[in-house]
RNA sequence: GCGGUUGUAGCUCAGUUGGUUAGAGUACCGGCCUGUCACGCCGGGGGUCGCGGGUUCGAGUCCCGUCAACCGCGCCA
């Protein structure tokens, strides 16, 4: 029999019963009845209860187990009676009776368990990384990303992509971080650097004619973390072609990708459809470059509606050149507390914090009698036109809807509303219906505008803009203002906040997109310095002549 | 580099307005237990309350300093 194990601990199942078999793992848990003692044995692949009573030579040795002890057992397979099979282990069926047992390595006292879902600090789990990396979850992440990585390949492999090492002690390649430094010991007082990039040396193997390039390339940047990411060492998959143009190399790319994610993404949808984005629109509908587009909110620009308006903080920063405003819609999020919610997280984000407009219904009011006189004559007026067959049908009994419900609201007799009812008058007169259609959408509709800057800029200006952004009743939207640069990012992320408070953004989705036109260059605003955009390894647009 | 949070048993944490011998769960040790699968029951050991100083009759608790870790910003992409 092999030295270690005839099994592994996944592997025994009702058709092994009888069987001499041996197993090696650790001890998972150990549940001791005194007569009788329980161990769960857990290998990489599963978990195996093998078992021990006073019947067998080992008895003694087997007592002093504790968990995560290393051991090797020889036993019995036997069958379990039908009450007794655990139903969560594809082993539960049988169990291992122990003839003889090794302990490979024994432990002490765990200062982590690998046993249960606890939670530990990330100093803990990495002191002791060995134990950390034993729990189910960290197999299961360390065994995917090996998995992922190894489908990466052998996609890439299959488009006729070969793999090239290239250094890692090397000179440096600047892509804005800064190097990690290794001294020179043939040359004192100079530094390697480790590569941001496999770049000059992947240009290298190009230019000499290799075709199809690729590599899960190491990079290393000496910059700080963040609790999701560290960008000290990391992998990507890096890849170059030769004569071809973007498109080319984005229909080689998409379904790589998109497979990796259909056959590791845990059964969820995977888009097929990628859509090709600018950078500079990408930046105004969702504030970065690099959008969930699960989220199906847009940004918009609505300066014109603020231009000049009763809202003097963004009429005046209209003034200055360079400024804009922008909307971020919010459908269903129609609520002062939301607003305030959102406008708080502005706050939050260093802003002053972000406008708002929200719809609701218009509440009833009493009769207005001025208002109901101008509708009877525009009543006369309709019945004339229907005489006459000025106007077809449709037209005549859409706006004799809207005159019903402009009767209701009649009674809203403030002077704003009286002019607007002559407006109405006048316009239907002059037979202009597309502004008859939006004064009585914006004084007399259903619908109301709440919040501070609706009462600013008046009911005209916030019905454009409800057209615009084609909102209604229980939508929101939200306001920003100033030069672009200033307030995108927030702006983006108030629009991730939205869509996740709102449950817009579809969570078991993966939605992938590609952002063209990149800047190469840009201005620091302050200092008037050009620097580079982005990754400065790349041909711009119009070649040389251009750049 | 800047800001915030945290630091108490091997581990995860609680500890009230400053007041008796600093607690719980788990782990560990001992005892009982032949069908558990988070086994159960009984008992026990285990503490420089991050470190240094201060206020006070008295400090885990308040103040000052310091160190470390984490989170965020800068930076990176």
């Amino acid at each position: 029999m092999h030295a270690y194990r005839s099994h592994n601990c996944v592997q025994l199942n009702k058709f092994n019963v009888g069987d001499t078999v041996r197993l090696s793992g650790w001890v998972h848990r150990v549940r001791d009845h005194g007569g009788i003692l329980f161990i769960d044995l857990r290998d990489h692949y599963g978990i195996t209860q093998v078992l021990c009573d006073p019947d067998s030579p080992v008895f003694a040795e087997v007592e002093k187990l504790r968990s995560e002890y290393c051991i090797r057992i020889d036993g019995n397979v036997m069958a379990r009676d039908d009450g007794l099979i655990n139903s969560k282990i594809p082993t539960g069926e049988v169990e291992v009776f122990i003839r003889d047992m090794e302990v490979l390595g024994a432990a002490d006292e765990l200062p982590l368990m690998v046993f249960g879902d606890q939670e530990y600090p990330e100093e803990t789990r990495l002191k002791y990384r060995y134990l950390d990396l034993r729990r189910d979850k960290l197999q299961a992440n360390m065994k995917m990303r090996s998995d992922v990585v190894a489908h990466l390949r052998r996609a890439m492999w299959d488009k006729d992509f070969r793999e090239y090492q290239t250094p890692i002690i090397t000179s440096s390649s600047p892509e804005g971080a800064r190097d990690f430094l290794i001294p020179s010991r043939l040359h004192p007082g100079k530094f390697y650097a480790l590569p941001q990039a496999p770049q000059q040396f992947k240009q290298l193997i190009m230019v000499s004619g290799f075709d199809k390039y690729f590599q899960i390339a190491p990079c290393f940047r000496d910059e700080d973390p963040r609790a999701d990411r560290s960008p000290t060492d990391f992998y990507q998959l890096d890849l170059e072609m030769s004569f071809v143009s973007q498109q080319d190399v984005f229909d080689t790319i998409q379904p790589v990708m998109q497979g990796c994610f259909e056959a590791f993404g845990d059964g969820r949808k995977v888009d097929t459809d990628w859509a090709q984005i600018s950078y500079r629109d990408a930046a105004l509908w969702y504030g970065t470059d690099k959008p969930d587009l699960r989220n199906p909110i847009k940004m918009q620009i609505v300066s014109d509606h603020f231009a000049g308006s009763g809202f003097k903080i963004f009429a005046s920063l209209l003034e200055k050149s360079g400024t804009q405003i922008r909307a971020i819609p919010a459908p269903g999020g129609g609520s002062r507390k939301f607003c305030d919610r959102m406008n708080a997280f502005a706050q939050k984000e260093g802003l002053p914090g972000m406008g708002y407009i929200f719809w609701r219904d218009r509440p009833q009011q009493s009769a207005a009698i001025e208002v109901l006189e101008k509708m009877t004559k525009l009543d006369e007026e309709i019945a004339r036109y229907e005489d006459t067959g000025k106007y077809d049908s449709q037209t005549l009994s859409a706006f004799r809807d809207l005159w019903n419900y402009y009767k209701q609201q009649a009674d809203m007799a403030s002077d704003a509303e009286h002019q607007a009812a002559q407006r109405i008058e006048d316009a239907f007169a002059a037979g202009d219906f597309d502004t008859c259609e939006f004064l009585t959408k914006a004084y007399f509709s259903k619908m109301e505008a709440a919040g501070p800057l609706a009462k600013n800029i008046g009911p005209e200006r916030t019905e454009a803009i409800r057209q615009q952004l084609n909102l209604g009743v229980g939508d929101a939207a939200f306001f920003l203002g100033g030069k672009p640069k200033a307030f995108e990012a927030v702006a983006g992320r108030a629009r991730v906040e939205i869509g996740n408070e709102l449950k817009l953004t579809d969570q078991d989705r993966f939605a992938f997109c590609w952002i063209v036109d990149f800047p190469i260059y840009e201005r620091d605003e302050e200092t008037g310095k050009i620097d580079f955009e982005h990754n400065p390894f790349s041909m711009p647009q119009g070649g040389m002549a251009a750049l």
